[in-house]
DNA sequence: TTTAAAATATGAGAATTGTCATGTTTTTTA
DNA sequence: TAAAAAACATGACAATTCTCATATTTTAAA
């Protein structure tokens, strides 16, 4: 299921490409670009049409959090458009990335024009909501350990594996630790204390769960 | 502002008490009851048209998390309609608490009718997610400190003070603990720190802010 | 109004996670 | 390919927060 204005056909095409539009447009960035930052005034959104994109927010003293990664299908900066404030979060390329751009105009006239596009709006909105609410429930109850072994499992389920089988999103310790809210030398210990318990395997550049039950009784609590 | 399709209008008067429409109704609670729990199916959505609502989550080790306070003009469920599921929420009176229900049907047709709710919606969803993020990197990145002065903050900017200027809601210790991820015991201490630098009046039943800007330095990483 | 229960409080020690210093490996750039 | 930079890793120790035991106070119930 696609999010994209340009792509509410049923085969998933986008019109974008299909009839040059002038409205919109298609733009490329590599690991590590910025696609905005927070703080910025919006012209339109976003849709992340490849690619893995990491949304992040800094805290008052300094430090980022990250929010999501969010992979193809998903738009961004809808939320400053439709409250008319600046964004409240940075977005920023993890892989190559395309993304569509629909500008402002056109994205209000298909909000109230297709009445499906807005079911749809509506529903992401919901389903976020869940994911954000599970996310406060982690931060504030769950030990570390037990947030790696849910942040694993969640990383293979979003973004699958490789044809070795490792996690199909590389992320480094650094991106790993600020998702989970930790130091990076937390992680990289606690990853090695994971691998020495034959729960998952690490080498340059990858990361393979071995096994995922185990991991979900230590999400759940369980002591290693 | 108001949420409830019945206060759209300008005055913010409770058609449904105006007409008595049989579609929805209102209910009553009191301290401690309640309104639904997770995984619970619901037959429509409340709206809180007086008191304060607690809004949690049970984390797979057992412990609860608290998501939000709310109060009147906030509607409750809507995300379990739109997503046909089950609640991922648990709603609690936490002072006499007076709702509108307003029945599944209603509410999609209202929906379908009303333009003015719909976007109203969008934008309560959009506003929600903002809170929700800035909770996800406080809970990531900022000290339990750093976290109860910004929370003793946002709750007298939420709920105002009474007229010897204490905050407007009470809560116990083990709602605000729950709220902040931390252990009701690190709650009582910070308190008492707090007081201890005359940042803030302890009284039973009572908690008043004294020093707002040295509470907001401490929010931001400034040490006692 | 006495009793029971719930909420608040405090101390001692343990567990978790962070900080800082430093070293190694890998990747990128010149 | 050499040099520089970034990422990964590890140890020692410190800071933060939790746990558990036990009082004390406040509130609710008999």
């Amino acid at each position: 299921m696609s999010t994209c204005i340009h792509c509410l056909s049923d085969k998933n095409i986008c019109l974008n490409k299909l009839n040059g539009e002038q409205s919109s447009e298609a733009f490329f960035y590599q690991r590590g670009d910025l696609i905005f930052n927070e703080h910025q005034q919006l012209k339109g959104v976003y849709c992340i049409k490849k690619g893995v994109c990491k949304i992040s927010k800094m805290s008052t003293n300094g430090k980022e959090q990250i929010i999501h990664f969010l992979k193809e299908g998903t738009l961004l900066g809808i939320r400053s458009l439709l409250n008319a404030e600046a964004t409240n979060l940075k977005a920023e390329a993890l892989s190559p990335v395309e993304v569509c751009f629909i500008e402002k105009k056109r994205f209000f006239d298909t909000l109230k024009k297709n009445r499906h596009f807005l079911n749809h709006l509506l529903e992401t909105f919901a389903a976020y909501l869940r994911t954000t609410d599970d996310r406060i429930v982690s931060m504030g109850q769950n030990k570390m350990m037990e947030r790696l072994a849910h942040f694993l499992i969640k990383l293979q389920s979003d973004f699958g594996t490789d044809h070795h089988g490792n996690l199909g999103l590389y992320l480094k310790r650094e991106d790993m630790a600020n998702y989970m809210g930790v130091t990076v030398e937390s992680t990289i210990r606690m990853l090695k204390v994971f691998e020495q318990n034959g729960l998952i395997v690490l080498n340059s550049k990858s990361l393979k769960l071995i096994d995922i039950p185990g991991l979900e009784n230590i999400s759940k609590g369980f002591k290693i």
